[in-house]
DNA sequence: CAAGTTATGAATAACGTAAATCGTAACCTT
DNA sequence: AAGGTTACGATTTACGTTATTCATAACTTG
């Protein structure tokens, strides 16, 4: 009958107890330099929570477990990704070259991720295996990117208008994986520059048909 | 100075010894067996080697290493389905039809390995976490298919004859892998099929542009 | 010399146990 | 009640040891 916990709107899931309070955000930067510097699987939330002069259980007030405090800091960096990109997107005119820069830009991060920030790129990778949700926005994010993109194209006339809207997007936002997806940068081992290009072009060239 | 091993040409490396053996044969179809009931990493070299009724060390007349023999039956199973999908390529006339299949048929291969031969897909899973050799072979004949089917596209006047030939097959090759990759196929957990014929459409609008 | 085997060392994997870790409940304090 | 802590059970993880397994070398036999 009673609602305990306050639902907050757009919050991400797994989160509880009061949503602007001084305690969240210590432990929210305190879980995101031992990630970063540690690793998720490495750090415990006794570590969390003696950063911050806290008992473990106590973060139980704010978050439902672990991997919700894994799923909070994962979006953060995954949201951070992509709104350079969206930077680097709003640099340019053109929705060709708009596009083009989503696939060389994802490309970029997800190699950055890999080099310069190994332990966020492990965290990632968990959060892939275990089919996060923070996963799954990053996904309809990078979709709603993309789709932005195409109809403004469709709009200026730089793209056709034939093609299911949605399907297309879907298709397009799917090709990227190739180039932002943990388990396949780390595979390949190197850079994938040149291949994001082709890719991007192969996408251009079906919407400037 | 001398060779002491025949170096067989076009053979897969890291196998030794006569090319044309009784026994090579057997170790092979044992080799498969085992591989396929109880999986790459869980079948020893010593039960190959007992179920045809030789010694652990004989099997090194043959093959370098337990590696090299994972390869050749890798390589075995991927040139088949490869071959498969080749057939249904070969059903279809029109350039179009032919490529919307490879990317469907190589989906729908890979899904199979997933649910109908799990140790299999297992195996190539490691081939692809090991880099062996027996995947870099796939991804060149798979190339190759998709370079044949877009070079007769091009002659029949099909498909564009712009963009640079070799580029575009490759990025299209990798294209492919978002379906056929094993480590996607597990994470998704589905059949792409859908997935796949929306990027196969992209690839095509692309060349007939 | 072709077709094998036995002996053996180094690297890996399997295993059982001890220790940490996660998460809950019940309890304190202002 | 808000803001915490201590006590504690059930899972996981880490660890050290034993047992396998890979791979080579040297040996045997027809």
């Amino acid at each position: 009958m009673e609602q305990e916990t306050i639902i907050e709107a757009g919050g991400a899931p797994g989160q509880r107890g009061p949503i602007d309070h001084k305690r969240r955000q210590q432990i929210l930067q305190a879980a995101d330099e031992h990630f970063r510097l540690y690793g998720y699987r490495k750090t415990t939330l006794a570590d969390i929570a003696k950063a911050i002069n806290l008992s473990t259980p106590y973060l139980y007030k704010f978050f439902d477990s672990k991997q919700a405090l894994g799923e909070a800091i994962c979006s953060q960096c995954l949201n951070r990704a992509l709104a350079e990109v969206e930077e680097l997107v709003a640099a340019v005119k053109s929705p060709v070259d708009k596009l083009r820069r989503v696939f060389t830009g994802l490309e970029s991060k997800g190699w950055g991720f890999l080099n310069d920030e190994r332990k966020i790129h492990d965290m990632v990778l968990v959060s892939f295996e275990e089919r996060w949700g923070s996963l799954a926005r990053f996904k309809d994010a990078r979709f709603q990117l993309i789709r932005r993109i195409i109809v403004q194209g469709r709009e200026s006339g730089d793209f056709e208008r034939k093609t299911p809207l949605e399907e297309t997007c879907g298709a397009i936002s799917n090709m990227t994986d190739l180039f932002f997806h943990p388990m396949l940068l780390e595979q390949a081992g190197k850079s994938l520059e040149d291949e994001a290009l082709a890719v991007a072009n192969v996408a251009i060239r079906s919407l400037t048909a």
